[in-house]
DNA sequence: GTCTATACAACGATAGAC
DNA sequence: GTCTATCGTTGTATAGAC
C-alpha cells in the first residue's frame, strides 16, 4: 500500500485530527456547558459520553422523535431527573449534537483548504479527509443527516451552508487544476455535488459496504479515482505520476475481493 | 434536444408508465382496502389522495414521528374519527406508503430489464427511468428513505433487497458491455453502488439542484455520462455513435447555465 | 361515511428530598 | 450531583350519535 502523498492512510489522518480523544470531549463539554448544571468537567464528560452514545444507539435505529427520554434514561442508567442536569431539553440535545459536529467538520475542512498541495493531491486530501472524518464520527453524521429537518430552521440553513462550503473547496481545486491543464470539466459545481453524494453514502448505507466487504480506505480511493476520471485527469509531464493518473492503471489498482 | 434512443425525454417516460393518474390511485386503493372501512372506491380515492399528500407535506418537513394525527386531521380537513376509516393506525399509514412505492418501483425496474437494447442504451434507460420515476414520486421516495428505520424490520429488509435488485440490473448491463468490449470496469458492483448514491441524491437534495437550476433530464444525463466515463465506454466500430460516447463530446454537451 | 366526545397511556419536564 | 415522585400536556385510538 502506497503512502502519503500518493495514498493517505486512516492512521495518518487520525494523528493529525483528534476527533475522539479526551480533548474532543472537553470541547463538547465547553461547547454547551451553559446548558448544563454540572460544573465538574470530569464528572460531566463521563456522563456526556454515555448520553450521546445512547442517543446515537437509540435514535439511529428507531429515530430521534421515536426515542423517549425514558428510553434514554434506561439505556444510560441515568434517572430522568439526572438527565436534565446534562441537557436543557430533548430538542436541545439534538441541537447540541448538530452544533458540535458542524463545528468539528468546519475545522477539518478549513485546515484542508490551507494545505499547499498540487491540485490532485489537495483533491485527494479532501476526499480521504472527509471519508476518514466520517468513519470516526459515523453516528454523528448519520444522526445529523436523518434528524436535520427536526431542528430549528437556522440550524438547517447552517448545515446546508456547510455542505456548500465543502463543495466550494472541491470546486476551487478543480478550477485550479483546469487552469494548469491537468483537469477538464464542464461543470465543477455539479461534479462536486455528485461527489458529495458518493461521500455521504459511506454513513448512509453502512449495510451495503459491510456486505460488500469494502473498507474505509478502499471506499475513499474508489470515490477519488472516479473523480479523477470525471476530471479527465492527465498528470503533467516531467513529474512522478500519481496513482490513478492513468486510466488503465486506475482500473487495475481498483480490484475488490468479490 | 436529441430523442430516443440517444436521449430519453420525461414525456416519453410518462407515456409508458402511469405513476400518477387515476389507475395508479385505484392501485393504491386496492393495495390496502382491507385496512379501510370505506368500500366505495370513488369516495375512497378522493380522501386517500388528501391523506397521502398531507402526510408527505407534514412528514417530509417535520418528520413522520413528529407529525401528529391531529396535524394530519387539520391538514386534510378530515376529523380524527374520519381518518381512522382510511387507515388502520398511524404506523399502518407509513407501512402502506412504503409498500405502494416498493411495488410500483418493482414493476418499473422489472419492465426495464426486459427491454432488448444494446448495453449502452439499456443503461441509459435504467438511469433515466429511475430518475424520472423519482421525479414523479419524489415525496414518496423521500418519505421512504427518511422513515424506513421506523418501519417493521421485514419492510426494511424488503427495501434493501429492492435497492440491491436495482443495482443488480446495472451490474448485469455492465457485465454484458464488458463481454462485448464496450465497457471496462474492475468492480461493477461498486460502480452500481456509487451510481445509486447519485441517483438518490435527486430526491434527497432538492434544494441543491433547485439552487443550481438543474432540471430532471439534465441530472439524468449527468449521472449517465459520468457512468459512461467510469466504464471507459468506447462505441463499437461501424455504428452511429451514441451521445456521450466520446469523452470530449461528453464534456461539450454537458454545459449548464451557471 | 363522517362527525363529536372522550378514554387513557405515554410523553417531556420539574420540584424537592437526599 | 443524583434520585423519586408527580405535574400537566399531548398523543393515539375508539365509541356512539347522526
Amino acid at each position: 500500500m502506497a503512502v502519503w502523498p500518493y495514498e493517505i492512510s486512516m492512521e495518518a489522518f487520525t494523528e493529525s485530527y483528534d476527533l475522539q480523544g479526551e480533548s474532543f470531549w472537553l470541547n463538547v463539554f465547553n461547547a454547551h456547558k451553559d446548558k448544563m448544571q454540572i460544573k465538574n468537567p470530569n464528572v460531566a464528560v463521563v456522563n456526556l459520553k454515555k448520553i450521546f452514545s445512547a442517543t446515537f444507539k437509540l435514535a439511529n435505529t428507531k429515530g430521534f422523535q421515536a426515542m423517549s427520554l425514558r428510553d434514554l434514561s434506561r439505556e444510560t442508567e441515568i434517572s430522568m431527573g439526572g438527565l436534565y442536569a446534562y441537557i436543557g431539553s430533548k430538542n436541545d440535545l439534538a441541537s447540541v449534537i448538530e452544533g458540535v459536529l458542524r463545528t468539528t467538520i468546519d475545522e477539518v475542512i478549513g485546515s484542508l483548504r490551507q494545505q499547499n498541495l498540487e491540485p490532485v493531491e489537495r483533491l485527494r486530501a479532501i476526499v480521504y479527509g472527509e471519508i476518514y472524518a466520517m468513519e470516526i464520527l459515523k453516528p454523528w453524521y448519520y444522526f445529523c443527516f436523518m434528524e436535520l429537518k427536526g431542528l430549528p430552521r437556522e440550524q438547517q440553513e447552517q448545515a446546508m451552508d456547510l455542505e456548500l462550503r465543502f463543495e466550494q473547496n472541491v470546486i476551487d481545486v478543480v478550477e485550479e487544476g483546469i487552469r494548469s491543464d491537468q483537469f477538464a470539466c464542464s461543470s465543477p459545481r455539479m461534479l462536486a455535488a455528485l461527489a458529495t453524494a458518493q461521500l455521504q453514502q459511506w454513513h448512509l448505507k453502512q449495510w451495503k459496504f459491510k456486505q460488500a466487504n469494502v473498507d474505509t480506505q478502499q471506499y475513499a480511493r474508489l470515490v477519488f479515482e472516479s473523480l479523477l476520471l470525471n476530471l479527465h485527469y492527465q498528470p503533467l509531464q516531467g513529474r512522478a505520476p500519481s496513482m490513478g493518473g492513468h486510466r488503465l492503471a486506475g482500473v487495475e489498482q481498483n480490484r475488490f475481493s468479490e
